[in-house]
DNA sequence: CCGGCACGGTTGAGCGCCCAACTATTGCGG
DNA sequence: CCGCAATAGTTGGGCGCTCAACCGTGCCGG
């Protein structure tokens, strides 16, 4: 019987709009990645996140955990992505459980050519309209609702910086 | 040749953050939805504009621009809606191009009783984490995105408020 | 040492969305 | 008043995601 709230006026223009936007945005990015480099933005972003790891690999789960993705989706996505010859996927020796991902030259190669599109979609409809400000209340805003979303948040987001890379 | 300039540290720590959260909210209110009403938050949407609609109908294009959904997907949105009873298509006398969609009772009902455990995952996964400032700053953000998002934004993105409804 | 449970990962059905192609209707310029 | 472009809407194929079911492997307690 927990007391229900409606959403005041600000709040609704605000929930709105806001939808709208990322609609909109997601919406932008994937067909600019499509377009473009025949990818949608999560493959995008899986290739991204392998380049980032050490030695280029992570084990199947240990990507899934990143990126927030079910296993079965991203089973389904590696499947596409090793048809396409991006990644790699294999199994060390005296382990018959985990499987290995890893980011091919050819992936690499791929993912820096599709980073400058992409980068320059971003800049377009997010940072070059923002203020510094505005950005970073955006920033604060999404760790408040991270908290909310990603409980169990122990898990990083992000595979520990060393590689160089900046594609998005 | 444009110059290409990337995401500076704090530019990509906030980006990265905002699609996580993004990525996990719209998860989260599809499942929520699917689950307590058996509908995907797109067709929760369709029924909102048409509940708010003056005679609670609309064309099907005015719809499709209310939303940002192509005339296509809005279509097959329709054709599962109305199997369910939820809306009704039909042609006015007089105009046989044209077709009206109308929000039934039956709709009308089942939005209500959708809207209750929308809101309130909509109020603990957003509004609950944020203050009434972060709030104003989100509005902010969202419009300055649609800018670039929208850019032909003649289109209204809801109808004239009239209706007492207040479900997202 | 072995039974069962947790873990790692895959598979397939169902469905919503995109895109391209298509039909039908309407309106407008000459 | 005719031809053609613009408008309104639908259809189907392809694909990515979700969910549930599933298989093999490793491990832990009794």
């Amino acid at each position: 019987m927990s007391q229900l709230r409606w959403l005041d006026d600000e709040e609704q223009r605000t929930w709105r709009t806001f939808l709208m936007a990322v609609h909109l945005l997601d919406a932008a990015l994937d067909r600019q990645l499509r377009h473009d480099s025949g990818m949608p933005h999560a493959y995008y972003q899986i290739l991204v996140m392998l380049s980032e790891a050490p030695g280029r690999e992570l084990t199947m789960t240990r990507l899934a955990r990143l990126l927030r993705s079910s296993p079965s989706r991203l089973s389904h996505a590696a499947a596409r992505l090793e048809a396409e010859g991006m990644i790699r996927r294999f199994k060390r020796p005296g382990d018959r459980r985990t499987t290995l991902v890893e980011i091919t030259d050819q992936g690499m190669k791929t993912l820096r050519e599709a980073a400058a599109g992409h980068v320059r979609e971003v800049r377009r409809l997010v940072f070059d309209v923002l203020t510094r400000e505005q950005v970073e209340q955006l920033h604060g805003i999404s760790e408040s609702m991270l908290g909310a979303l990603d409980p169990q948040g122990e898990e990083p987001r992000y595979v520990d910086p060393e590689g160089t890379g900046n594609q998005s």
